[in-house]
DNA sequence: AAAAAAC
């Protein structure tokens, strides 16, 4: 993880409203903090990190900071995440890690490894609600880059014995680079506390030498659903002591089309041993059909979610440029974007890995040094694409949905989608895919644009007017495919290139 | 007609 800061969003108090709705006996109203200090976000790795606050005073119930002025600051978190309790444990939200009652070692990990001042909004709701008894499940939706990692990775540290040597805290995560992400940040967080923690994607650990390998004894695991499965079947895996399982990427992990029945799977095997463990269920998207089934299956969850029209972050700015030809989108590529200079690094998405091969080897051998990633490649290749993009080796990538979610990058400044998400099954538009790329860009409030790429014939047109209108985004168009000018306006006002 | 995980 890059240890270097650069801007960061700073500025007058931010506020956003947060309400807070009970379910159940008591529904008092709100109390309504302001925050007047200066925010300063620390250095985000993935999806998110923070910190948490702590559960104060068993008054009412929780939370809200009803806010006034516009925040001047780019925050990611700027719009209303609606809180339902279940049951009757009062919340109040954590303004200061000071509030949570960590261990030492852990706020010295906060503040010295992790450069945090005070948690995030996410976090401020989120992490008394997962720390305090009785520890009730959790289904959490926020924006991207808002610091949904520092969530889940503070929850499950804060929930760990140190002195019991048994998994204690499980994270299921849809692809190997994600695993290993938030690996890296559990490992900087932790890393005065001694709790050890374990990747299990199927690189580690393999063939032969599987069989023989002792059980895990670290405290918190982080791995791909298949793994854990083999893991849990080959009893490398003990349940006896887990108290905490999370989702990350939740709603693709309890989708049909996603991870369901592997995720359905190994919620059994643990509640069979465990009944009272904590599941945490984290995303910046639920649509209505997984919202629904998650809400089932997750009984008296505590819920957070954020309306889908303040979803779309505004310090990313969205363009769409209609294409005469396939071969368009490689020149527009080519001369608006590689030709730019210093806006920072971009990710072309494509759909399929062989596009992903083919706009490479254009790209490539018009003498432009690009690189690209998807799931046919050597978990090598992989790694290694991926780290020197992190390092900043390479500027620009492209790549597969395996990046679509949760990857953090913090320099990604411009997210270019050659080819338009669309459901395999439907044709309809991938609606979270398309807000998930864009999260690619803006992390943690830094400004970024988003350039699609339209074909004039089919139905990226159609898709396209379709995502504006169901996330309610300006969506503006640049007349004209070839024109630098456009372009540069364009990235001038996303606040990427200078006047 | 697919991205991903993994058997």
């Amino acid at each position: 993880m890059a240890d270097t800061i650069d801007k960061l969003p700073t500025g007058e108090a931010s506020s956003s409203s947060v309400e807070a709705s009970i379910t159940g006996e008591n529904t008092e109203p709100t109390t309504t903090t302001t925050t007047t200090e200066k925010t300063k976000w620390g250095d985000v790795e993935d999806d998110d990190e923070e910190e948490a606050n702590a559960v104060s005073e068993l008054n009412s119930l929780s939370i809200k900071e009803e806010e006034k002025h516009e925040s001047i600051l780019d925050e990611p978190e700027d719009s209303n995440i609606k809180a339902v309790t279940s049951g009757d444990t009062p919340y109040t939200s954590a303004s200061r890690f000071e509030d949570l009652n960590l261990s030492p070692e852990l706020m010295k990990g906060l503040y010295v490894e992790m450069k945090f001042e005070k948690p995030s909004k996410i976090q401020a709701i989120s992490l008394p609600m997962i720390i305090t008894p009785p520890h009730k499940h959790l289904i959490a939706q926020a924006h991207n880059g808002s610091g949904k990692t520092t969530c889940f990775v503070l929850g499950m540290l804060s929930r760990v014995d140190p002195s019991l040597r048994q998994p204690q805290a499980l994270c299921i995560c849809p692809t190997r680079e994600l695993a290993n992400q938030n690996m890296e940040v559990l490992q900087k967080m932790g890393k005065f506390t001694g709790i050890t923690a374990e990747v299990a994607v199927p690189e580690s650990n393999q063939g032969a030498t599987f069989a023989r390998r002792a059980p895990v004894s670290a405290q918190v695991v982080i791995g791909t659903p298949g793994t854990l499965k083999k893991w849990m079947a080959f009893k490398k895996l003990g349940l006896n002591h887990l108290k905490i399982l999370v989702f990350d990427e939740a709603d693709h992990m309890l989708a049909t089309d996603g991870f369901r029945d592997d995720s359905l799977r190994i919620m059994k095997d643990i509640k069979r041993v465990n009944p009272n463990y904590q599941v945490l269920l984290f995303s910046a998207t639920f649509n209505e059909t997984v919202k629904d089934f998650v809400q089932r299956t997750v009984e008296s969850a505590n819920q957070l979610f954020v309306k889908r029209e303040d979803l779309a972050l505004d310090s990313v700015k969205q363009y769409k440029v209609v294409c005469p030809k396939e071969q368009d989108k490689i020149e527009v590529i080519k001369d608006q974007i590689m030709e730019l200079g210093d806006i920072g690094q971009t990710i072309i998405f494509v759909k399929t890995k062989v596009s992903a091969s083919k706009v490479h080897k254009a790209l490539a051998e018009m003498g432009y040094d690009v690189t690209s990633v998807h799931g046919s490649m050597s978990q090598e290749e992989r790694d290694k694409i991926v780290k020197e993009f992190k390092d900043c080796l390479t500027q620009v990538l492209i790549a597969t949905d395996v990046l679509a979610r949760g990857f953090d990058q913090q320099r990604v400044n411009l997210v270019v989608n050659y080819n338009m998400p669309t459901k395999y099954e439907t044709g309809e538009p991938d609606y979270e895919v398309y807000l998930h790329r864009v999260g690619r860009a803006g992390r943690f409030g830094r400004k970024g644009a988003v350039f699609n790429l339209l074909l004039e014939n089919g139905d990226d047109k159609e898709v396209m007017e379709k995502i504006e209108r169901y996330f309610g985004a300006q969506v503006k168009e640049i007349k004209s495919w070839n024109s630098e000018e456009e372009y540069k306006s364009a990235l001038k006002e996303a606040g990427l290139l200078d006047e």
